[in-house]
DNA sequence: AAAAAAATGGGTGTTTTAACGGTTGTTTCA
DNA sequence: TGAAACAACCGTTAAAACACCCATTTTTTT
């Protein structure tokens, strides 16, 4: 009888699919976590999953932190992603953090289980959207993928997290220095330093990094 | 036996929850739908629902939209809002289109079923978010309120909503211009004017209007 | 058909952002 | 302990964004 986890912050969908996998013909839902730490200090190494479901984006430790750890700490545990990311980036570098599966969240939930009975069975589950960008993937050049992986790999600070909280605002650079207690010439540096990290050249694109990863709260 | 409907453009969350309602004892789910429109199309006059849940923010008919039709054309037909978006303004408006109760996304599925009992027994039902909404509301002076209520209710036209789509984007305006065939100074008026009508002074202003209201898919 | 409204484009300023090249002081660690 | 890395800070300049006022054409309304 398979064991499922569910790791996503969201949770009205979290519960309401742990809900039904537990009305899954012979699957059992462990529990459920809201974040990759708290997924790990959830488990118990006597009663392990089979299966962890996991949202990409969440607070704390996202699902590439957890996928990486789960791969380097228990590695017959197979990881499903879930995401509303259609972004091969965020596909690609999910699989090579040790994802077996890729979902989006507007999918069918019948997909879910198709998704866990291959997972089992097969190790892995291809869908059409993994398979898109396992081949454009293949078809890209690798300095460029590199490139993206490294950019996107580089974790941020705290500091640096708030500035981004802080662009999420109608406010200019100029307050946000002053409400961050800084020059404005540092705040200046801080922005430079992002465009450099995550390869965007407008505060807008800093904006839209700071939701996409769920770093902004809307 | 009540009937439900779920509108949401989030297949997965609004699939899983439809298998939990129809799980419950009593409910059943007469149908799905993307989006207010579809949820009007799909509508059986002589088989109607007696709860609609409907998300907030969906492309094409929106929440208060779609629960002003109802209010207007089915006002025994009770709606429950369904959003992840804890903002005054949203709750309040929501509430002046008729809804019944407001629940977060990140609430527990139990919260859920308890919303739909009391809605049908009591006819509203008032969780702490609702609640707290309610009081500052009454205690927010009723001008501030209204003209907050104002420039939300302003609807936007196809343009606008291409121009937003466009404002999500690390181009300059010179740029987005180019792209939609227009001279930089309509642009510039396009910007101006969006500004009055929401209320904002810069462009991050308008990319966060635009992700709140998923007019721009991340 | 006349009036009103909306969409488009324009001119001219000021303020803010972005790109680049630096200095200083602190921490890190081989 | 001395090089390297880093965080904070600074100045200059060009480009972009923002504010305001206005003209023309098309569409909608009356």
């Amino acid at each position: 009888m398979p064991k499922v986890v569910l790791v996503d912050d969201h949770t009205l969908l979290r519960n309401a699919l742990a809900k039904i996998i537990h009305h899954f013909e012979g699957y059992s839902v462990l529990f459920e976590a809201n974040n990759g730490r708290h997924f790990i200090q959830m488990l118990d190494p006597d009663n392990l999953p089979d299966i962890a479901i996991l949202d990409v984006t969440m607070p704390v430790m996202n699902g590439y932190e957890t996928s990486q750890w789960i791969n380097a700490n228990h590695p017959e545990m197979k990881v499903i992603a879930l995401s509303m990311l259609n972004d091969e980036r965020v596909v690609i570098r999910m699989l090579r953090s040790g994802a077996k599966g890729y979902l989006l969240k507007d999918t069918e939930v019948d997909e879910l289980k198709k998704a866990m009975e291959e997972v089992l069975n097969k190790g892995l589950y291809i869908n059409e959207i993994l398979y898109k960008n396992i081949v454009h993937s293949i078809n890209t050049s690798p300095e460029e993928t590199e490139e993206l992986e490294q950019r996107v790999a580089m974790e941020l600070n705290d500091r640096e997290k708030e500035f981004l909280c802080w662009l999420c605002t109608d406010k200019s650079y100029k307050e946000i220095a002053s409400e961050m207690y800084l020059s404005p010439r540092t705040v200046d540096g801080y922005r430079d330093s992002l465009f450099e990290k995550l390869g965007v050249a407008s505060r807008v694109g800093l904006v839209l990094f700071a939701v996409r990863n769920e770093i902004a709260h809307l």
